[in-house]
DNA sequence: AATGAATGAGACTTCATTCAT
DNA sequence: CATGAATGAAGTCTCATTCAT
C-alpha cells in the first residue's frame, strides 16, 4: 500500500498573496488579448487557482481590473511625490533626470502595461480613466508644468506656453512606446530608449535648426 | 433613354452605399463602446438595416472592424503620397504644412477615430496592426525620415537621428490628442490644437533652452 | 444524391404562440420542482425550443413566473367582475353558486396552480404577492364581505363578523385542496370535491351542533 | 460536590446544543428567502460557527430542512396524543379547547413556521411531505374526525361527514394564516385571532344562517 | 472540534451566426 | 435582397461540499 494517492495535494493552501497573483495572471492576459476576449477561467489558471477562487478576492471581473490599475497607481504616485523634491538642479537637469527616470520605469513590461491597458478599456470602463487621470495625470502634469514655468521665469527656458511644451516633452516618449508595442514598429536595436531620449533632449534643447551663423 | 428606375437616388439609397451605411455605424458604436461591447445587431440597428442584412455585406463582425480601417487607409495613403511631392519647400516649411495637414485632418473625428480604434483592438486582432502598419506607418515614416535626412543635409537642420528626431515631430500631437481622447484632460481652450501646433514647432526648430549670449 | 440532410428542419418557424407555450412549459415544472430548481434550458427543452430562444420572449427567468402570474390574473378578474353582478339571488343561493363556481374552476390544474406557484414563491419575489393580493384578493375578498353584509342586513344570515366570516366560507376549500395537493391527502374516492363542498354549505348552514328541541 | 466543568453553561453552549442552534438559524433564513436561496454559509453565520462545522451535523443542505422538520414534529405528536385524552369534555367544548390550542400554539412564528416551510418546500423534496403527513396529518386528523363522529353519535352534532367535516373545522384558520401571512392581508387589528375564532366557532356551531321562526 | 480557502459543477444570460420565409 | 426568429456556444458568477490545517 504505497501512499495510495496523494502526490498533488488538491487543496493548495493560503500564500496571502493570491490577490497579487491574481493580479500578475490577470496584467498577462489582458495586455495580450484584452480584457473582453479575457475569461476569467484563463487568469484563474494562469495563477494556478480555480475559477471560483479568483472571485474569493476578487467580486467581479472589472474588479480585478480596477484592482490592476489601483495597485500600479501606489509607487506611481510616490515617484511623483519624491520626483518633486528632487527636481531641484537647473530646469535642463531636471528634465534629463525626468527623462532618466522614465525611461527607466517604462523598460519594465508591467509598468507599461498599465497605461496600455487604461487607454485601452477606457471606453468601456470611464472610471478607470478617471481613476488614472486623478491619480497619475494631474499629479504628474502640474509638476512637469511647474517645472517649466520655473525654467521661463528663470531664463533657462525661452517664453513658451508651458501646458504645451509638456506635450513636447513627454510626446515622442510616449509615441515611441505606441509605435513600437502597438504596431511592432522597432528600431533595429530594439526598443533603443536611449537614442531616442538622446535625440529627443539634444532637439528639444537645442531645436532641430541649425543655428544662423552669429557674428562675422 | 429615361434610366428607368434611377431617377431620385434620394429616396432609395440602395445596394451600392449599403455596406458604407455599416461601416458608419460600426464606426460610431466601436469608438462609443469597443468592437467587443458592440453588438452587431446594434450595428445594423443604426445602419437602419437588419441584423441578417449585415451578413450580407460582411461574412463576421471582424471583417466590419477589417473593412473599418481598410475604407480609412485609402485616403491616407493617397494622401500621404500627394504630400510626399508637395514636400518641395524648405525642410522647415515642409513641416510647418505638415503640421498643418495633419490638424485638419485630424479634426475630422471619424478620421481620429480610426487610429483610436485599432490602438484599442489590436491586441485581439495582430492583423489589424499589421495592416495599419504596411499602410499608414510605413508609407508616412519614411516620407519623414527622409525629410529630416535631407534637411540635415542641407544644412538647414541640426545633425540629429533622423529616425528618432519623427518621434519628437510628431509625438507631441499624438500625446495631446490621447490625453484630450483618453483621459478628457483638455485645455480650457478646447482641443487648441493651434495652440499645440504653434508651441511644438517653436520649441522644436528653436529648441527650449534661451540661446546662450552670443558675442556682444 | 438523396436530398442530401433535410428531414427535420433546424428552425422550426414562428407559432406566435410562442410566448404563451413557454408559460405553458413553465409552469408545469415551476409547480413540480419549484422555481429555483428549474433551469431555463428545462423550460426551453419543454416548450421544443432553445434556451436562447426563450430569452426572445422574456428577459429573464423571473419575467416567465411573472408573465405565468399576470397571464392568469386576466381570467381570474374577468370572473370574478361577472360573478359580482350575477350575486343576485338569495344570500344562500349566491353562496352556493360561489362554491360551484370555484369547484369548477379549481378542478383545472394549471388554473389551481397559480395561487400555488404564489404561495410557494412569494417569500423571494414579494413583487409577486402584491401582484396577486391586488388583482385577485382585494377584488374577490370586498366582494364576499359584501355578500355577507348584506345576508345580515337582509336578515338572512345571523349577525356575524363578515371579515372573519369569509374565512369560514372559503377556508374549507382551501384547506382541502392544501391536505390533498401538498400532503398527498386525498379521500379514498379522488378529490371528492362535491362532498366537500356539500358538507360544508350543510355546516355552514345549518351549523354543526342539532338544533335545540323545539317546542313542547 | 462541585460539579467541576458545568457551572456556568452560560458560558459555553458547548457541543450538544449546536445542531439546534444550526437548525434555529436555518429556519429563519429558510422562512425569510426560502430553502433555495439560503445559503449554507449564511445559516453557519447566523449560527455563529463557520460553514465547515454545519458539515459537522449534517451531511447536506437538505439533510437542515429534514432535521428542521424532524424537530418540529416531536412536541406535535406529544401534544396530539396528551390532546387526545383530555377531549373528555362535550363534542363542543372540545372543538373549542382545540381551537384555543391551536390558537396558541400558532402563535409562536416559530411554529407556524414548519408548516410554511413545509408547503413550500414540499414540491421539491416530496420525503418532506411524506415524513409530515405520516407524523403530523395521519395523526392529527384520526383524532378530529373520531371526535366529529362521536359527537355525531352521542347526538350533539348533526349527522354530517366526518372526514370533510373536519375541513370545515381546521380550514378557517388555516386560510387565515395563508392570507395573512402569504399575501399580507390583516384586518385592521393585527393578526385578529381571537376574532376569528370566536366567529367561526359562532358559525361552526350555529350555522349561517337565521333559524326559521320557530312556534306559531 | 473547528476553520475557511479552495474546488468545480452548473446556473443564467448574451450574442455571433444561420436560414426559412 | 431582406428579415428576424432561432440556435448554441461561451462567459460570468454562485454555492454546496471538501479537506489541509
Amino acid at each position: 500500500m504505497p501512499l495510495p494517492d496523494r502526490q498533488q495535494p488538491k487543496f493548495r493552501r493560503r500564500a496571502s498573496a493570491r490577490p497579487d497573483e491574481v493580479l500578475d495572471a490577470a496584467l498577462d492576459l489582458f495586455i495580450e488579448k484584452g480584457f473582453a476576449a479575457t475569461r476569467v477561467d484563463d487568469v484563474a489558471r494562469r495563477a494556478g487557482i480555480s475559477k471560483g477562487a479568483v472571485y474569493l478576492y476578487f467580486p467581479s471581473k472589472v474588479a480585478i481590473l480596477e484592482g490592476l490599475v489601483r495597485r500600479a497607481l501606489v509607487p506611481i504616485t510616490e515617484t511623483a511625490d519624491k520626483a518633486l523634491e528632487q527636481f531641484t538642479g537647473s530646469p535642463r537637469d531636471a528634465l534629463l533626470m525626468l527623462f532618466g527616470l522614465i525611461s527607466h520605469r517604462l523598460r519594465d513590461p508591467r509598468v507599461l502595461a498599465i497605461p496600455k491597458l487604461v487607454i485601452r478599456e477606457v471606453g468601456g470602463f470611464p472610471e478607470l480613466a478617471v481613476m488614472y487621470r486623478r491619480e497619475v495625470i494631474e499629479r504628474g502634469m502640474p509638476i512637469l508644468i511647474g517645472l517649466v514655468q520655473r525654467g521661463i521665469e528663470s531664463g533657462a527656458f525661452r517664453p513658451v506656453d508651458p501646458e504645451m511644451a509638456v506635450r513636447s516633452i513627454l510626446g515622442p516618449v510616449a509615441m515611441h512606446l505606441l509605435l513600437a508595442d502597438v504596431f511592432g514598429l522597432m528600431p533595429a536595436d530594439g526598443l533603443a530608449l536611449e537614442r531616442l531620449v538622446k535625440t529627443h533632449a539634444d532637439i528639444l534643447f537645442s531645436g532641430l535648426l541649425t543655428p544662423p551663423k552669429e557674428s562675422t
